[in-house]
RNA sequence: GCUCUCAUCGUCUAGCCCGGUCUAGGACAUCGCCCUCUCACGGCGGAAACGCGGGUUCAAAUCCCGCUGGGAGUACCA
């Protein structure tokens, strides 16, 4: 076995047959927490061999899915979405490889390590069946192995790699030793014709030319490891260290399904999930940093590329658990400058054509993001958190009356209330000048009589900020407007 | 079936490599209390786990073996 490519770069080779999912996303964030961590190179290569499964669109999600978490790569396709690429050990597509495989696999038939065979797909059926039966693993018999290769422009035939029969070992750098036997894989089908590769022999070709030292993937491929080294071995490649991620699993303990959770990443973009929650959450399935740090929750990007450790993620499966994500994200939207979480909320809060009783300034429109913060969980809530400063929302007249008080107490309260906003002026329409002008009403009557039928006045709702914060972004004008509607609804 | 693999609160995990400091720590969720005009936020507290059985040892969550249970792979997909 030939050793490791020394510098270190890794590469995340998603294939584009589908959007990008919360597995694959962490499997880049792995890699590439790994790379800048090491200060090494992070290659995007697609895997895009199976040209009927693979799609432009899934390729465009791919990439854009990418650089909305915040990961970059060093090599691979542009990020505009064209066909362009950077690096210089490209083409990063392998559809646009096949003469680099082509080469690779005709050295392999001609020094007899590959074969043509001609089984039909009924002959590998029965094979396999007979197999079960008889309790033994199901591999390919080897029947074409010695068969006439000649004729082979005739006959429909796939291409097979003549699997030496031995123990493959290999250190995976977060479980240990594992060990395969060869005899229990059998002549795995390598391409189905000179120009068309399959995943295992384009993995294995294109981790060579591509220089990469560490190869760090999902669980699911711990079997084609040995495969893989196999034909690195006939073909004279190194072996890149390999690390086999724990899986992400769905509650019900299964590797996460389209069905599931494991729809497209940029759901959670739409759905209003912060990226560098979307990272630091993902980070943590399946990963814990060491020591001082690891009682410590909220991490930027910058913290986990500093932090990371491959060595420490976890060996065993990782149930995906939303509620965690949404406190994750609520907590970064709490640690957000309120300027750049307004940015974030626009295109929530001017998201369509919602009817506007009020137009807000921008100024104002920060002062309302300011006010309804703390109860977001996701951007979006803030569509509806702040529903009721652009149109009050209708209510029962009996949601103005405060616990024990009767509607006419409420009612009486309410006109001195308007009088006292009739008497102010729009600068001292603050919560600053609010608060100790209300003191003498409250005093008199109670907090709870006098702030919440303001409350519901200004608001319309059985929860929301406070009648002070809110009167300051309605402005006197609006305040009087809806005391005057609390007072109809109430006489 | 076969191959590989995993195993600490419901969930994510710390601790395990280098046995004692673990009456097993943190977080989410949950329950209770506090803050409070309300709802959120926040604060405090509770309940909650070393899968089982052997062994090694003065001592095991930590080391070894077995069992059980889970997961993944088993394609002319990746």
């Amino acid at each position: 076995m030939q050793q490791f490519h020394p510098e270190i770069r890794v590469r995340f080779a998603p294939s584009p047959t589908g959007p990008m999912t919360l597995g694959n996303a962490r499997t880049a964030l792995f890699n590439w927490l790994f790379a800048k961590h090491m200060n090494g190179s992070f290659v995007l290569r697609i895997e895009d061999t199976d040209v009927a499964r693979s799609h432009k669109d899934h390729e465009r999600d791919l990439i854009s899915a990418l650089s909305w978490i915040g990961i970059t790569w060093d090599e691979g396709p542009s990020v505009d979405g064209s066909e362009g690429e950077h690096g210089s050990f490209g083409p990063y597509r392998q559809s646009a490889r096949t003469p680099i495989y082509e080469e690779y696999l005709r050295d392999l038939l001609k020094r007899g390590l590959a074969y043509r065979c001609f089984c039909t797909k009924e002959q590998l059926e029965a094979d396999a069946a007979s197999a079960v039966s008889r309790g033994i693993p199901h591999i390919y018999s080897g029947r074409c192995r010695h068969a006439d290769q000649s004729d082979h422009v005739q006959r429909p035939s796939v291409i097979r790699f003549a699997m030496p029969l031995r123990r493959i070992v290999f250190t995976d750098y977060i479980r240990g030793e594992v060990v395969f036997d060869t005899a229990t894989i059998g002549d795995i089908v390598i391409a189905k014709d000179e120009r068309t590769p399959l995943y295992n022999f384009a993995v294995v070709v294109d981790d060579e030319r591509m220089r990469i030292s560490h190869v760090i993937r999902g669980e699911d491929h711990i079997a084609n490891t040995p495969k893989q080294i196999a034909l690195q071995e006939a073909l004279g490649f190194a072996t890149p260290i390999y690390a086999h991620l724990p899986l992400i699993l769905a509650s019900d303990r299964t590797k996460l399904s389209k069905r599931t959770a494991d729809i497209s990443i940029l759901n959670y973009q739409q759905r209003g999930y912060l990226p560098e929650a979307i990272m630091n959450f993902l980070a943590f399935l399946g990963w814990h940093p060491h020591g001082v740090e690891s009682e410590k929750e909220l991490f930027t990007p910058l913290e986990l590329m500093r932090s990371f450790d491959l060595s420490r993620v976890q060996k065993a499966g990782a149930v995906f658990n939303p509620e965690k994500l949404d406190w994750l994200n609520g907590q970064h939207i709490k640690a957000l400058p309120i300027a750049e979480l307004y940015q974030y909320c626009l295109p929530f809060l001017l998201s369509d054509n919602r009817q506007h009783s009020h137009s807000f300034s921008s100024q104002q429109l920060m002062g309302i993001v300011r006010l309804v913060r703390d109860r977001l969980t996701v951007l979006s809530d803030v569509r509806s958190e702040t529903e009721f400063f652009f149109q009050l929302p209708s209510y029962e007249k009996e949601l103005l009356v405060w616990k024990t008080d009767s509607i006419e107490h409420t009612h009486a309260i309410l006109r001195r209330v308007r009088e006292l906003f009739s008497s102010i002026s729009e600068d001292e329409c603050t919560a600053h000048f609010l608060s100790p002008a209300f003191e003498p009403l409250i005093s008199e009557h109670g907090k709870g009589s006098v702030l919440w039928p303001v409350r519901v006045a200004l608001s319309g709702l059985r929860g929301s900020p406070g009648p002070f914060e809110i009167a300051e972004v309605l402005g006197v004008a609006e305040v009087i407007r809806r005391l005057d509607h609390a007072l109809t609804l109430s006489s």
